[in-house]
DNA sequence: TTGCAATTCAAACAGTTGTATGAAACTATC
DNA sequence: GATAGTTTCATACAACTGTTTGAATTGCAA
């Protein structure tokens, strides 16, 4: 049945160029010489350079994905079909975090991959995240039998700001560190998700919906630049 | 003094593409063509595409960033040099959500640049994005004099999750209101900055950090993919 | 007007890109 | 070992990219 040796050998080639150098900066012609593989072969294997990097992300999203329902399962299988609201949003942004962060996962391709993935954001990915949503909605789901209560925009605003924290800890990884002189350690991942859990469960079951009370400022209007420091 | 007119036409219609169709599908044939001006005018006047592009960041950049410090100032004046902690918050997400969201905006193209300066982050954005540093700190400033007590780390992660918040909310706005089906509502911004200030001050004044276990799972290596349903 | 600098213009440049082609090499089956 | 199907390969293609060039044009000052 035909070696996958090529197949194989571009995929990892390729993802480990994209982690190191980013999507902007490899060609195929690159990726085919770390793979040591024929120009040809890319469009061969893959159809389209587009299709590759799909199916690169593809892999790894759906890993992620499968981390994050299993621990789901898990939990509401503890909680006898009802799992509490912290470990639904620890199912929900563990495995990204630990997917991407931490001192392990320093060399993984596998990890900057994603991380690329997740700064980048190329159109053949954009087009995988956009079906993303049913992949949500069993989380929505999970948080409504959590939280009976709770209006249905309180949760999805939850599950939304669960993962601003997440993904934005880690496309902006390098920033913090140097924003706060490595006092925020970017390495001890459980922290990491301990705090964006602990954040998300006291804004969805913290206060009320925001009163009204919002204060009016002054709009500012576009001056002409003359400095560029921003 | 030559008329301003060529360069002007080129930063308005450059402005426009790229908020429409993104920097990836935009050459700059396609802009001198909405300018109607000649081809080299670009490299005339800005030197390179990327400095054009720059240029289009740093003055809508700046503009949100003078806003969030004028707001600041307003607010450490009332309170006497020491600005509560929420609207501490209130000026460093207010303006980024203001200038990207909200019905007015819809048709601004200034907002859906940034929205797609925030999303797509081509190189010379990044490059402008990197010196945001400094600005931060002043912040991280006032949020210190705000909470004397409060680890300098919490603060750190303080700004950084409102920050997290504001610029998810507006980069996935699209995927948020499709999720929700309409139930977030993403055009009353000024809902939106309270939520997100609320959630901020909550995560800033609430619980300590807390320490717990995490599970070990295993790396997941390439296969061949049959489905594409992610 | 003359002179000089700033600006515009058409055209070409030099390089890169993803993709297609058709022949060659391989592999497995009968 | 011939055959059919799969995979590799060198090469060419066609299009697009940002940038440069040098001549024309414009605007302003003397």
């Amino acid at each position: 049945m035909s070696s996958d040796r090529t197949r194989s050998a571009i995929l990892a080639a390729a993802e480990r160029l994209y982690a190191d150098r980013g999507f902007g900066d490899v060609t195929l012609r690159d990726i085919v010489a770390e793979a040591n593989v024929n120009l040809a072969a890319v469009n061969y294997h893959f159809g389209s350079k587009d299709e590759l990097i799909a199916e690169l992300f593809v892999t790894r999203s759906l890993a992620t994905n499968r981390e994050r329902l299993n621990e789901l399962k898990a939990a509401e299988e503890t909680g006898g079909g009802r799992a509490p609201i912290d470990a639904i949003l620890h199912a929900l942004v563990g495995p990204t975090l630990r997917g991407c962060l931490g001192p392990d996962r320093e060399g993984s391709t596998a990890a900057r991959f994603m991380i690329r993935a997740s700064i980048e954001s190329v159109p053949p990915i954009r087009r995988i995240k956009n079906r993303e949503v049913d992949h949500l909605r069993k989380f929505i789901a999970a948080m409504r039998r959590a939280m009976p209560g709770r209006d249905d925009a309180d949760l999805y605003w939850g599950l939304h700001f669960a993962l601003a924290m997440a993904h934005h800890t880690i496309r902006e990884k390098e920033r913090l560190t140097k924003l706060s002189e490595g006092q925020c350690d970017l390495n001890d991942v459980d922290a990491i998700v301990d705090r964006v859990v602990s954040v998300s469960v006291t804004a969805l079951t913290g206060g009320e919906t925001p009163a009204k009370k919002a204060p009016v400022r002054p709009a500012v209007p576009h001056g002409r630049l003359t400095r560029q420091d921003l």
